[in-house]
DNA sequence: ATTCTCACCTGCGGGC
DNA sequence: TGCCCGCAGGTGAGAA
């Protein structure tokens, strides 16, 4: 479900309310993707000392570890004050005396992995590969034109993969191609550098349009304090098989990489 | 090394 | 109304 601004308006969403706070237990539904890796005891006593985000990784930093949290698909977390009844979709309860964080995912996709800091193994593992944070002063031009002319893999998929760039999923991958009219299809490394830092700029553009938002809300996804996204009223193509494209009016088309629905504009993104 | 395919799991909407 | 199929915001693992 969630790619980078939905992550990002989630952890705005509870990063400050669940500072400081210390743990005083967790509770469990159904296992999710991988396993915690730890006794839930250790994570009792600890305080929260603050929350950040890499890629689609949200992290809560305890004191002497973190917990690396993924939303998966269909995944939803929610900060509330008031304890309420698991329902049978919420997998994961982080108790803590200021509240309780809550994991609803009903396709069990997600994720809550416990490492003992960046360099433990498993968060290695998780981020290790990652490519530059879209919306840091880290992801350049330069620095992407050059990662993409290596490249052979269509360009969409090279988006997904976030080993050149994270965070951006298949709607925004979708969208971010669209505003630069660069055909999905179209090999990384047969994009000239001008369209690369038209997309470029059009990723960091449509990202921080997205989170301004809230987001994308295409079934249930909401922030942590439970309100929805409409970013997704402000997409041109993504999920607008048939309709008219906004800018040029050709029907939208429909194609699949990767076993992904693709959406473009044959007419705004020529081979 | 890179690229492709499968797998994980549940729910929903459309077509018959 | 009810069933079956395809589809859904992600990504690691294993095969080719």
């Amino acid at each position: 479900m969630p790619e980078l601004p939905e992550v990002e308006v989630t952890r705005l969403g509870f990063a400050l309310r669940i500072q400081g706070a210390t743990v005083v237990g967790s509770s469990w539904g159904k296992p999710l993707r991988w396993p915690l890796g730890c006794d839930p005891g250790i994570l009792v006593g600890r305080t929260i000392s603050q929350v950040g985000r890499r890629g689609k990784y949200l992290l809560v930093y305890l004191d002497g570890g973190m917990l690396l949290v993924h939303l998966g698909m269909s995944g939803s977390l929610r900060f509330a004050a008031e304890l309420s009844p698991a329902g049978p979709h919420d997998h994961f309860t982080l108790l803590t005396d200021r509240g309780h964080l809550r994991l609803h995912d009903p396709r069990r996709f997600g994720a809550v992995v416990y490492a003992q800091g960046p360099d433990d193994p498993i968060a290695h593992k998780l981020l290790g590969r990652l490519g530059v944070e879209p919306l840091s002063d880290d992801f350049t031009i330069a620095g992407f034109v050059a990662h993409m002319r290596r490249l052979r893999a269509p360009i969409k998929q090279a988006l997904l993969a976030g080993e050149v760039v994270v965070g951006v999923g298949n709607i925004y991958a979708c969208e971010a191609l669209f505003q630069a009219g660069i055909r999905p299809t179209t090999p990384a490394n047969a994009v000239g550098p001008k369209r690369l830092a038209r997309l470029h700029a059009v990723i960091r553009q449509v990202l921080a349009q997205a989170v301004a938002a809230g987001g994308s809300t295409l079934r249930d996804f909401s922030g942590a304090d439970g309100s929805a996204g409409h970013f997704q009223a402000q997409a041109l193509v993504y999920g607008r098989e048939g309709q008219p494209c906004k800018q040029c009016g050709k029907p939208v088309q429909r194609l699949t990489q990767g076993q992904r629905s693709t959406y473009f504009c044959s007419g705004c993104q020529p081979r």
